[in-house]
DNA sequence: TATTGTTATACTCTATAACTATA
DNA sequence: TATAGTTATAGAGTATAACAATA
């Protein structure tokens, strides 16, 4: 193995174990027990891309079409988003994030941030080393776009 | 807020994203489809730390007892995990990861990082990148042993 | 009495198969 | 015929409450 093939090897393993680690911790932290994952990476992706049907929600978050039922179905029924027959296509449903929706996710974000920020501080890290973690976000930024 | 304030605020926004994203990819990974995150949690957990009970496996997966007892039992099905009474205090069970339960870490693992590299290798990262990279996943592991 | 683990029960998320309504 | 969504059903993971065995 050429000395860039191990450097590539050992970089993905530390980043790995660092990542879900890091993951879990934060998983943690949310603005309402009752609201599980699969809630909320529907809330984040209808807040961040605006209305979608159940099949696009189902395809991004890579579940089956009746799993995504499910979750919306759970989501509705706490009024975090709502259900819309689309007018020029009649077996589609459009979902919308709720105003209530949205406050959940903003302040599940917003406690996730404070959380992380809190544990930096209490490291006393430089600049030069948060700068170091914001370069390599954007390095793994362009990992799970590409 | 101070300027250092900030960098930290805008760095844990930038970690948290990064992290999510790039665990939700790697999570995908593994060695069979019918091994869930909390089995695979606690097999790793097995396999770094030993033998554990059942208190103390749920105590570190952050769950209740009758909920590890349901993970364990169905570790246990598939020949992953084995059941032994603790002779010393008879109230207690030991659990023991298996060579079976054994090879699906090692291969799980394998299998995350392989992707990970590969998807490092496409995009041409530098030396200094991949060393940036490293770098944090320090600092990132500092953060959740402190 | 306190602790360890299990069983009972219920809810969510996941899947596949079968169904309805619409294109 | 094909597609969008739902319903039916089943299995896993989660929880709380109640229980048995042991310390």
């Amino acid at each position: 193995m050429s000395a860039s093939e191990e450097a590539l090897h050992l970089t993905a393993t530390d980043l790995r174990m660092a990542t879900f680690r890091l993951a879990r911790r934060l998983r943690c932290a949310r603005a309402a027990d009752s609201m599980s994952d699969a809630q909320l990476a529907v809330l984040a992706t209808l807040r961040m891309h605006g209305r979608r049907t159940i099949s696009a929600l189902a395809e991004h978050e890579r579940v089956t079409a009746p799993s995504m039922t499910s979750t919306v179905d759970g989501l509705e029924k706490q009024g975090f988003v709502a259900r819309t027959p689309d007018e020029e296509d009649r077996r589609r449903v459009q979902v919308d994030i709720t105003e209530a929706g949205t406050e959940i996710v903003v302040e599940t974000i917003r406690r996730r941030d404070e959380l992380l920020a809190d544990m930096l501080r209490e490291l006393d890290y430089t600049e030069v080393e948060l700068e170091t973690l914001r370069a390599a976000s954007e390095l793994m930024r362009r990992v799970t776009d590409r």
